[in-house]
DNA sequence: CGGGTTTTGAGGTACGCACCTCAAAAATGC
DNA sequence: GCATTTTTGAGGTGCGTACCTCAAAACCCG
């Protein structure tokens, strides 16, 4: 580059790494050179010689939750098998009930000197702020799995949510056999996810499936509780409920309840996240359908887009969408 | 290392690279120190002072099949992004209908000095041997797609097409209203792929949805007019066929047949691999649902998979299995 | 114990890049 | 045209690793 450009080694290192003290007219010309070969930065001798060392952390709801169980696992699996090289991983886990808990946390991690920022936490005006506040102090800040979409967040990884509400409706229409009702429920319809579910869900069902009734969404507030209690009466009230959909976590609680209501073995469950619990109804046939997002993905696409924006790279999108993924008793894995 | 082993640097580097000379005695005091101390060889480091480059082959089949062609185009793109570095890309296609020609492009490239071939070829006993002989060049070889499970191959990344072929009987048994027969039709049973799909296939549909008479496999041996002509002739003999699944490639060919048979609209038509022709018969609503693997997910892994051997570096599984990805007309993407 | 062989140590160069220093050259202001 | 400032060139070092050479040390055999 340095002789295609007619100028030293010195002068081209001073314009790739944007270091003061070139003229805009030399900086043009190797630009120009640039562009012409086609040189890219070989980012892992850069990072060698840099000795770079990306610090990232994940902040993840905290409680029993299994899918932050799963993304836990997933994190740790990622970290250990040096799938990422030269990142130290932090992982935080907070009362997402308590907004100010979560602004506290988020602060500090800004001050700790992070690279970037994974959050998974619901969208209220605090954390809005205290996204912003990183991102003015340079860190990378991503949202997985639950969007924050009026944050200043440079990136959400996780599923469409409204594609899969729509699939889940569209799942529930062609595995129902006769008209009925469909029981709805979620830990809160506050969160962003549960709401787009929720409108794709209704979209496709009342556009194609109209001979069923879809009630409207019940709450469990994450208490499994009351989750419990709500299903089993509901369930006991309204014998021509056919499907239930479960747009939110607390399956356990909830196919507890389904379990002693003794309905017929006919009612079509459909739900997200593969965990555990939703694995084992699957292969039991208590639930039909799960509708997932591969957590192993998940968490290497947010590393590797906090990396890339940390390094000022272009991220690959099409590795980093993220697929709905529709698990039957068959294809589990 | 040096130091706590008691030795000199040029000692620790003959033992981490099997270089000559070095007393049994002393190799093990190393050994004991590296596991002791967790050293992991910086591979990026270890390639940048080695000057190493990959050299890497896929061969494909040739023909207009549209499943190859988003291959080779998710294999440009792999390429073009920089994803894998440190690696020169060959794409060879090949007349699989003729063993004698996949036997010359593979020995071929043994001479070439390339360090791994992917390959998607039918299992015959003469690219069998060509396989072993690569092998014993010291190649590494992946089979990608459709199984060489007798040959030597190193590994196979694809999906399960038995569990592919259980999940379309369970899809098919449930989207399947009234009771009927179900057409079963492919390129060629001779392919492994075919073959493991439709005993997936029988063993849920009878199984579970024994309501529903299977017919036995048409086979189109890669003939569009073939598999149209059949097709045709079927579906005007039996009208009591309510469901068709096919499991090879030619989708267009038969989506073509169906159209012209003037079938009713809920017919259920289950296919593999999203192809702009699935796709589209997924939007418009011919198609309901389709089983595939996604193609980039494939190629990255195959490259992945072929560095990690040729590095005799422990492969990550988690991250490298295929998943069987199920589409409906919502989740397209 | 000597001579030969094997094993070990010390040192160097290179990979592609970042980052530093100091002096020379060019541009600018008066 | 001179002093001053800005820009450029030349050179060096180090990151973690590979691979090379040559001499010194340790070992083995008779």
């Amino acid at each position: 580059i340095a002789r295609e450009a007619g100028v030293s080694l010195a002068t081209v290192d001073r314009v790739l790494n944007a270091r003061p003290g070139v003229r805009e007219e030399t900086i043009a010309r190797v630009q120009a050179v640039v562009d012409r070969i086609g040189y890219v930065r070989d980012t892992f001798a850069a990072n060698l010689a840099r000795q770079r060392l990306y610090r990232f952390a994940f902040v993840l709801p905290e409680g029993p939750g299994q899918f932050v169980g799963t993304l836990a696992e997933a994190l740790a699996e990622a970290h250990a098998s040096h799938v990422v090289d030269r990142v130290a991983l932090r992982v935080v886990h907070v009362p997402t009930q308590d907004p100010e808990a979560v602004v506290r946390v988020l602060s500090e991690l800004g001050e700790a000197g992070m690279d970037g920022v994974a959050l998974m936490t619901p969208e209220t005006p605090q954390v809005r702020d205290a996204v912003a506040r990183l991102k003015a102090d340079g860190l990378a800040v991503v949202a997985i799995a639950s969007d924050l979409p009026s944050s200043m967040r440079d990136y959400f990884i996780g599923i469409n949510n409204l594609a899969a509400g729509r699939t889940a409706g569209l799942l529930m229409g062609r595995f129902l056999r006769d008209a009925g009702e469909v029981l709805v429920v979620t830990n809160s319809m506050r969160s962003r996810d549960s709401l787009e579910r929720r409108l794709g869900f209704d979209a496709v069902m009342a556009a194609e499936f109209p001979e069923h009734r879809i009630l409207p969404s019940v709450e469990s507030f994450d208490d499994p509780g009351r989750m419990a209690a709500i299903v089993r009466e509901v369930m006991a009230r309204r014998p021509a409920i056919r499907g239930v959909y479960s747009m939110g976590t607390g399956n356990t609680a909830l196919l507890g309840a389904l379990r002693a209501s003794a309905r017929p073995g006919d009612l079509v469950v459909i739900g997200h996240e593969l965990t555990p619990t939703t694995r084992a109804a699957l292969r039991s046939g208590e639930m039909s359908a799960v509708i997932a997002q591969n957590v192993g993905h998940l968490v290497r696409s947010a590393l590797r887009i906090m990396r890339a924006l940390c390094d000022q790279r272009p991220i690959f999108e099409a590795q980093e969408q993220i697929r709905i993924d529709l698990i039957l008793r068959e294809n589990i894995l």
